[in-house]
DNA sequence: GAAGGTTGTCAACGGGCGTTGACATGCCCA
DNA sequence: TGGGCATGTCAACGCCCGTTGACAACCTTC
């Protein structure tokens, strides 16, 4: 995992890859269960050195939380297929490196006090502000809000029951299913 | 909190004791945010105890899933109004007393590996498994399974934004539109 | 009223955590 | 070539955790 030695002295491809680093170890085991000392095992670095650079462990969160994707491709190409597109995408998300490492991490961060108070200041301002407003048209913050829930929902299903225990025909009749729950969101505005 | 010195020399009604506020501790701030001398402490007793009562502190966990409501109430009453009396439920939801504790610490538990673990097996075939034999018809599991998930999703949103930003009005249409798409989930059988 | 099991407390353990300050090493510039 | 800054390592600190074994207090039973 580390075959440069020593590590070459070069601060920012350093602090850029404990940074992206730790992005993939929060999205994959949440605040709590990562450890500093993690993180600087897997870069190839001490430590203290994280500390040095980001200050503390949660300031390494922010920073992590505040260059991640947060859901921006929720809100690119039709409209039309929207609903399709994303729940594709929620189905499939492989590992987490894909553009989803904003939502894992706050899947997995849920029970951290300190995370979670973060994660509400970023996500408000850097996903459902913009959703909204993407959605428009009548109710768009109850409808926003509502088909983020499902998103997040889903997702949280596969995380609990260990990638939903339904065979390939089923999964993709859920797949039908959530796509058009998600589209109708989008598209009826009433009520 | 601790009002009777010493403490009644009664084995059955500690263990009960410690149950209950361990199951209120984890409903509120998750598996690992939950120290033993948390929990000990707020009933009054060592924490030592509880390590002998109950082994480890995971077994702990596993005897507070298997002993909280896991949304058995999901399936009383007229299936016709089912949509919005879950939805209700959900968007009330007070504090961690109510009916909703297996929902909650799961919730907040999200994070722990060790938790999940035990989640995963528990509210399979505590939650799950009943739910899709009591909606029934077409698709039973997959409709289950995406109503779960939206509920899931709920109750998840509001913890991350702090009990949903939305004024009274936008609340009450929130939740409308929420039993809709539940309501819809059992009854509309079709894909 | 003493014996013995039950119930609970106490102190300590080993280990992991985030963080800190002192120290080593490489690099650049005068 | 040597001083000085940038970069990274190391050892240690204090804290909290779950868990353990020895001990104290109480209750029951003979």
């Amino acid at each position: 995992m580390r075959p440069c030695y020593p590590r070459p002295r070069n601060a920012e491809a350093t602090r850029a890859d404990i940074l992206n680093t730790a992005r993939k170890r929060f999205a994959r085991d949440g605040y709590d269960e990562v450890g500093l000392r993690d993180i600087a095992r897997e870069v190839g670095v001490d430590a203290a050195l994280i500390s040095r650079y980001f200050g503390s462990k949660e300031d390494l969160f922010l920073d992590v939380m505040q260059n991640c994707d947060n859901g921006e491709g929720f809100m690119l190409g039709d409209r039309a297929t929207w609903g399709r597109r994303i729940a594709e995408q929620v189905m499939t998300t492989p590992k987490p490196e894909s553009k989803m490492d904003g939502l894992l991490i706050m899947l997995r961060s849920l029970g951290s006090a300190k995370a979670m108070e973060i994660i509400g200041r970023s996500s408000d301002e850097r996903f459902f502000r913009p959703l909204i407003e993407w959605m428009g048209g009548q109710d768009a913050e109850v409808r926003a809000r509502l088909a983020a829930s499902v998103v997040m929902g889903v997702a949280m299903g596969k995380e609990i029951t260990g990638g939903l225990p339904l065979d390939q025909a089923a999964k993709a009749r859920f797949t039908s299913r959530f796509a058009r729950l998600l589209q109708s969101l989008l598209d009826d505005e009433e009520c």
